[in-house]
Order: C-alpha cells, then structure tokens, then sequence
DNA sequence: TAGTTTCATCGCTGTTCGACGATTACCGAT
DNA sequence: ATCGGTAATCGTCGAACAGCGATGAAACTA
C-alpha cells in the first residue's frame, strides 16, 4: 500500500466565501473537453448539485449530502467529478469543504453547448 | 428469438431535406431530462456528429461514418443514442437514411444549460 | 428473381460508471 | 495525546457504456 494522502486534494482555485455570481466570457471549448463537461453533467443527482449550489450560500459538504439524500461517499464521488470537469469548487473550511460554482467552467461549458 | 423488426425504426419527427436553422424557443428541461440529454453529448464522437450534422446537408449515415472513421455499426449507435435524446432526427430516405439536427431539441438542451 | 447497397440490430468483449460501506486523514477542542 | 466531527478515498459489485464484426431487413437495380 502506498498509503497516498487522504483527503485534502481539493485544488482550492479561488474563494467560495463570495461566490461570482457574474458570467464570464469564455471560448467554446473543443470536442473532448465539451464532453467532458457533458458527461460531468450527464447524472440528475450532479445536475441537482450545480443547482443547489447556485441557491444556497451554505454549500458544505454535508449540507448536499443532506439535500440529495444520497450517501456520503457517493455525494462525494459527485462533486470530484463536477470539480474535476472544473463546473464547481472546493475550498477546505477547518475541518470541512465549501463548494461553489465555477463561474468561469460554467461559461465554458454554456460557450460550448450554445455554439453548438 | 423474436425476431424483432430489424431497421426501419428510425421515427420519422420532422423532415431533414429543409433543415430548419431557426432556433425555436425552448423550456429548460427538469433534471433528469437535462442529464439525459447532457449524457448524449457526453462523447466526443457525439459531439462531433453534431457538428457534422449541422455543417452538412447530406448528412447521410455513410457520410457520417465516413467522416468520423469509426466502424458503421459503432456510428450507427451513436447516431440512436443521439436520436433517442431528441437531440438529432432521421428520416429513412429510400435505402438510406438522412439525419439533421432537431432544432427543438437543441433548443431544450441550450435552455436548460443556459440556466444552470 | 437474383444481386447490391445501405444501415439498424445482435452478440460479444473489455472498460467505465454508480452506489455503498468501511476506512483513513485532517481539523478543532477537550 | 486523545476524541469527535467531517469529508476524501478504497474496495467491491452489478449495471451501463463503447467498440467491433456479423447478421438481416429493406429498398433499389439489373
């Protein structure tokens, strides 16, 4: 075993605290990268997330967890992907995470899709 | 073994001789539908169909299997899955069938981004 | 009628996803 | 130093996906 560091991957971007409400301009993305961004979206309970992320100004782990009544780990599993595919963020609070939209992915993907 | 009627099911929405260019307005679609139709996108080759689709006027299956350099039966199912999302429209045209873009499915899928 | 073209479907294989419980790491407080 | 809370990661398993060759159904052609 590796023993690799747990936890504490979250490639803190920028703040969550005041999230960026506007929307950036931004270029179409090319083929690959707009499926990736599609697939990152292509699950209800990830659509869900982007949503309830954009309402609320909480945005903790646990409050999403909550709101999708769905496991812990799994809701976990949701955001990496929504975080990997650069749609949301990650900031580590003390001993928890503040998730928020990324404003400037988001544009992205909205480029991409619009273009279409 | 049915023997379920193999081909012909192409359900025929709209015409694809005149494709209409217009984008019509569109609801954003709930979750489910939105993912569905993101999941669609959700593949580089998809993408590119779409792209495809929508520079042409042919828009023949063979073209597209042609362009994409994938196997035709692999194209084929890419093309149903598209299809299925409401995302594209086939219309069987004598031996072949002609596909286009379904201008008020896209519309869908770009409302429902949009307001994310 | 027989042969050709076109394309959807089937069957198969290997890969990836989705969900969960269990584990581990990190933080703050006792 | 230990404990409690929080959240990312691991391991597992069934389901779904992606690709392809082969098959078969239409619809033309000769």
């Amino acid at each position: 075993m590796t023993t690799t560091t747990q936890r504490r991957k979250v490639t803190p971007t920028a703040s969550c605290i005041e999230p960026d409400r506007s929307t950036p301009v931004a270029e179409a993305p090319d083929d690959d990268t707009l499926a990736l961004m599609a697939k990152a979206l292509a699950h209800p309970a990830r659509v869900r997330i982007i949503r309830v992320l954009d309402e609320r100004t909480t945005c903790v782990t646990g409050d999403v967890v909550l709101e999708l009544g769905l496991a812990q780990s799994t809701v976990s599993e949701h955001l990496r992907i929504l975080r990997e595919a650069g749609l949301i963020q990650g900031e580590i609070e003390g001993p928890r995470t503040r998730y928020c939209v990324n404003a400037t992915g988001l544009a992205a993907l909205k480029a991409g899709i619009v273009a279409l």
